[in-house]
Order: C-alpha cells, then sequence, then structure tokens
RNA sequence: UGUCCGAUGGUGUAAUGGUAGCACAAAGGUUUCUGGCACCUUUUGUUGGGGUUCGAGUCCCUAUCGGACAACCA
C-alpha cells in the first residue's frame, strides 16, 4: 500500500484516463465458469478485475461464463460467489450471466448468417479438423462455406428448433481459413448440445461457444477493460472481430478491448482445475475444501486469511511472462497477517511430563497470560497451573549442545508467564528414555521474572497435565513434492507426486482456554505454528495444523 | 514445423534512454517472557552477439532459450 508500484495493466487503464476516459465509465468483468471451485489463481484474476476498478473508481461485473452446460452446476455459482465475498470483494447489483443473453446472442449470430458472415457446416469435428489444415499451411474451406443465406437461416432455425442430433451442424463464423492463426480459420459460434443447463433447463439445445459469447457479452454489458490470462492472446483477433462485425458495435460508447497477463503457477501446487476435479471425483481429498486444495475454500479452511491472499496478489505483480512462484512468498504474507491478529495459545505435541518438587500437591495457580502480544487490546486469560505439568520433549536435552537455552539437567528456564525452573533429577525407564523430570521453581518468580533480576535465555512452554484439552489435530502439509507442477514429465501423471504425509492425525495437549474459541480463530500455538479450529466440524478441539506456514524454528543441532 | 508472445540475482518483480531498486529465500548479527515477531548486515542480476546514442535493462537487428495456439472447452 505505500510502495505502489504500478503494474502494466494500471500503466494501461492511465494512459486511458490520460486520454480522457471518465474512471467512472470504467467496466470490468470477472468471467468465472461456474465448473469448478476458485482457486489462488482466480485470486490473482480477481484481484486484478475487481482490485483495478476499485483502485480507479471503477465498476467491476461477475458474469457466469455459463455456455457450456455439461460442466456447470449452481453449486459453483453459490460458491465462487461465497469465495469473491470472502476475498472481501462486491459486485453490488451487477451479478450476470452469458446465459441471460443466449436470445439476445441468438440474434447476432443470425445477424452474421444475414450478412454473408456465418454459415451452418455439416462436417464432423474430425472433418473440421482435417479440414482446418496444420499451422504452417492453408486449410481448405467446408463444402458449406458458400450455402445460400436463406439455407443456413432454416437450418440455424432447425438447429434451435431441435431438429437435428449434437454433431450434425455447427454453426462456423466465416473469416479466413489460410490465417495464421488457427483461431481465425472459420471457428465455430454454435453447437448442438442436448443437455440440462443449470440456470436455462432445457429451453435450448443450441449453446454459443466461449469466443463468439465472450466478447460479445463484454460488450453488451458495457465492459471497457476485458483482462484474460495469456493463453487468450491468440483469441484476442476473435474478440475483437465479433464485435465489429456485428450490430452492437453501433450501441457502444467505447470499445471492450481484452488485456492478457500470465496466470499465476506456484511451486508444490496443482492449478488446473481439470485436475483438482480429479482429486475430488477419486476422493484423493476430501472436497474442494480439503485444506490440502488451493482453493480459496480450502485456504479458508486451512487458516489463511484474506488480506494474506491480496497483499500476496499484490506483491506478485503482474507481467506477459510466465514464471513459478515460490510458496513461500504467500506464506510469508500469511505470518505477516497472522502475526498481527493469531491469538497466542500454548500447547504440548510431544510431552513429557515435569513433576515440581517444591509445588504443593492439589493446588492450582491460575497465572495471567497475554492473548497477543503485538496487539495489547486482545487482553488476557487465566492459565492453570499445578504440581505436575507437561513440556514439549524437544525442550529438553540431557546432554545439550552449545547455545541450547531450554532445559537440561541443573538448567534453569522459565516457563512462560509462570515461573523459573530448574532441573533437579531425570527419570528414565528400563530402556533409558527419559519418562520424567524432577525440578523445582522459584516461588519469588511468580508470573515470570525473579525479584533478583536473574536472567535466563530460554522460555518454553508448557501445559497443566491435569487441568488441559487433548485436541485432536490434523496436520496438513503440501499436497505435492514436486516444485514444479505445471511441468509433468513425459510418461509420469502428477498424482506420481502426491506427498503421502500431507494430512496426519495426531493429538496435543492444549490449555483449556482453547475451549472457549470458535471454529476458524487463528491460532498461534507460541514458538510452534499457526492453527485455525476446524470450521467444517466446528468442534473446539479439532484443530488444523497449517505445516507449510510453521515458524520457523532457527535453532539448528 | 508455421504464427504470435516473452526473457532483469536462487525466486517474484521495479527502473520518462541517465546511480539497476524492492520483496521472498539464504547467511550472519542485535533485541526479546515465543529460538516467533522486530531491527541491522551480507551474498548473488539486465540471455549471447552486433548496431543507434554523449549515454541502452530500455530503441533496432540477430542468435539462443522459454511459452501459447492446431477442442463442436473456457
Amino acid at each position: 500500500m505505500s510502495e505502489e508500484n504500478t503494474n502494466f495493466i494500471e500503466k494501461i487503464v492511465e494512459a486511458d484516463i490520460a486520454k480522457g476516459l471518465d474512471p467512472k465509465s470504467i467496466n470490468t468483468r470477472f468471467p468465472p465458469e461456474p465448473n469448478g471451485c476458485l482457486h489462488i489463481g482466480h485470486a490473482k484474476a480477481i484481484c486484478v478485475d475487481f482490485g483495478t476498478a476499485l483502485k480507479y473508481g471503477a465498476k467491476c461485473n461477475l458474469r457466469f461464463d455459463d455456455t457450456n452446460p455439461t460442466k456447470e452446476d449452481t453449486r459453483f455459482v453459490n460458491a465462487i460467489q461465497e469465495d469473491i465475498k470472502w476475498l472481501g470483494f462486491t459486485w453490488d447489483d451487477r451479478l450476470f450471466y452469458a446465459s441471460d443473453y443466449f436470445e439476445r446472442l441468438y440474434g447476432l449470430a443470425v445477424e452474421l448468417i444475414k450478412a454473408g458472415k456465418a454459415y451452418v457446416c455439416r462436417l464432423s469435428s474430425e472433418e473440421f479438423k482435417e479440414y482446418r489444415g496444420v499451422p504452417g499451411s492453408a486449410g481448405k474451406p467446408s463444402p458449406d462455406r458458400d450455402r445460400p443465406i436463406a439455407e443456413n437461416l432454416e437450418l440455424f432455425a432447425k438447429m434451435r428448433a431441435g431438429e437435428f442430433e449434437e454433431g450434425k451442424y455447427v454453426v462456423r463464423a466465416k473469416i479466413d481459413m489460410a490465417s495464421p492463426n488457427m483461431h481465425m480459420r472459420d471457428p465455430a459460434i454454435y453447437r448442438i448440445k442436448k443437455d440440462h443447463h443449470h440456470r436455462t433447463g432445457d429451453t435450448w439445445c443450441i449453446y454459443p461457444m466461449y469466443d463468439f459469447a465472450h466478447g460479445l457479452s463484454d460488450a453488451i454489458e458495457g465492459i471497457t477493460h476485458s483482462f484474460c490470462t495469456l493463453e487468450f492472446e491468440v483469441h484476442r483477433p476473435l474478440y475483437d472481430w465479433f464485435i465489429e462485425n456485428t450490430s452492437i458495435l453501433q450501441t457502444l460508447k467505447i470499445q471492450p478491448r481484452q488485456y492478457e497477463f500470465a496466470r499465476l503457477n506456484l511451486t508444490y501446487t496443482m492449478m488446473s482445475k481439470r485436475k483438482l476435479q480429479q482429486l475430488v471425483e477419486e476422493k484423493v481429498v476430501e472436497d474442494w475444501d480439503d485444506p490440502r486444495m488451493p482453493t480459496l475454500a480450502g485456504l479458508r479452511r486451512r487458516g489463511y486469511t484474506p488480506n494474506a491472499i491480496k497483499n500476496f496478489c499484490e506483491a506478485i505483480g503482474l507481467t506477459k511472462y510466465n514464471s513459478l512462484t515460490e510458496l513461500e512468498l504467500l506464506e510469508y504474507h500469511l505470518r505477516q497477517d497472522l502475526n498481527k491478529k493469531a491469538l497466542r495459545r500454548m500447547a504440548v505435541f510431544n510431552p513429557i511430563e515435569v513433576e515440581i518438587e517444591n509445588f504443593e500437591e492439589g493446588k492450582i495457580d491460575w497465572l495471567d497470560a497475554i492473548n497477543n502480544p503485538e496487539d495489547e487490546s486482545a487482553g488476557t486469560r487465566k492459565v492453570p497451573f499445578s504440581k505436575r505439568i507437561y513440556i514439549e520433549r524437544d525442550d529438553f536435552m540431557e546432554n545439550p549442545p552449545n547455545k541450547y537455552y531450554r532445559l537440561s539437567p541443573g538448567a534453569e528456564v522459565r516457563l512462560r508467564y509462570a515461573y523459573l525452573m530448574t532441573c533437579k533429577s531425570v527419570i528414565k525407564n528400563e530402556n533409558g528414555e527419559v519418562v520424567k523430570l524432577i525440578c523445582t521453581i522459584d516461588p519469588q518468580s511468580r508470573g515470570g521474572n525473579a525479584p533478583d533480576g536473574r536472567k535466563v535465555k530460554g522460555t518454553i512452554h508448557w501445559v497443566d497435565s491435569s487441568n488441559c484439552v487433548q485436541a485432536v489435530m490434523k496436520i496438513y502439509d503440501k499436497l505435492f513434492t514436486k516444485e514444479d507442477m505445471s511441468d509433468i514429465e513425459e510418461g509420469k501423471d502428477f498424482k506420481d507426486y502426491l506427498n503421502p504425509n500431507s494430512c496426519l492425525d495426531t493429538v496435543a495437549f492444549a490449555e483449556p482456554s482453547v475451549k472457549e474459541l470458535p471454529a476458524g480463530t487463528p491460532i498461534q500455538f507460541e514458538r510452534v505454528a499457526y492453527f485455525v479450529i476446524d470450521s467444517k466440524t466446528s468442534k473446539p478441539d479439532a484443530l488444523v495444523f497449517n505445516r507449510t506456514v510453521a515458524l520457523k524454528d532457527s535453532f539448528k543441532k
């Protein structure tokens, strides 16, 4: 927010404004197809579409690009809206569907036919392919390319009336069979599909293709800047062609223009919607909102925050070349956000019992603990302390190396918010494993500081052994082990790179106040990691552990 | 193979033709009741070759490398 780098998309917009374009007339759009859940890559697009509009006081429409009934579902229409709202963007009353324009688009197709710029073609998809030819040499015209207009009109009407089977006919724009751009070789603009559409039901059995529908839908809505990813670059001439060859052009104050930017690639992350869908279908993951999924729903369940995602999108910038962003950058932005917000709690994962020799049996000492040292308004809480506590096994070493600040025989550490404690003796089982520590506390140090002002280097975390909650946790790690998931080797499947340890169940002992926190609350178990109470199960003792954004443990050896 | 697009440290990105900067990562240090956070420091860069210019990351040519496209998907 402070340094304000202007990306190239913003420069385009600013150049238009400089040329006299009224910022208030700028209109962008976010056009998802409701055939799956939104993922982090879409978040980038959302930030471009909604974010750019917001920056210049302009509008951004939400339009569902629902022109292929076979793949789409109302479930995703709802989920997508939820995710965009969660990110914090709004489309106000500008919620549209390409399917709203089916009648209008049909009319425009008729118009093209009447102008001799489109025709009904009988070629099968195989023949279509063959006639189109290959890059480098011209294709050959369809035998129907010069079918009389009246006949085209009649056939198109019959297509709409459902008189033909799927695949029998297709409507094609008459452009240029010799174009070096394959998309200009008489692209299909309407095909027959007898599937049930999630909104229009069985009203239609012909559906417009993307290239025909998209630009014209933009034009219908008065979109001025249409941002999309790089793979649509070759479609741009088509985007312009349909607008410029139909009557819609005359209705436009500003002709919409398409601009492309590079899509997001993240290390260890699968970004292909099709493959994510496969993971859901094959039950490799729970569902679209599995915490291991890069979907917004999954990230949300995993404890990611809207701010973290938006700041990340801001930080990665916008270019026209493909890159592979390190997952660490996303995690950094989450840590940044969570550091300010997450409530601190104490928990022990791998416990070792500590008995405090000089503490009264049966007594419970309630100590004050700060909820968030970075946010005073988060207040304090009481933590119980008694004769027997658990500490982390890693926080004790019988033969500590140099610069080990935690507990070892004879050493003194601070139990956070409690007492200074010294290890007196170590109890082992017959295998020589440490099972219990006998320690003493300095009763004068209640709260964590000794009256004589002596310093201890290490502060460790603990829970009361008889007054704690057993938290059932799912520890989530990266779903894939391969860095670049967009580049799968020949003969390999992307599922060959699944991480077998991406979801592990474990139990931890947490301080009792964890029970009182609502689902979805981000927690930082101090010096360990970030957690969130699972919003799916809503069980206060069911936690999601975000291992990939765990705090750095910089103690080596 | 044909057309189009692109190339700045390990990674992601900045730089009206005028000192190559920021962030992540890595390494070292200071501080600390979280070995976190914060703060400080360090390392590494304009793909190669030509040209234009007083001056090129930027403009031109060329080579190389990378990507997109050849769905009745979006």
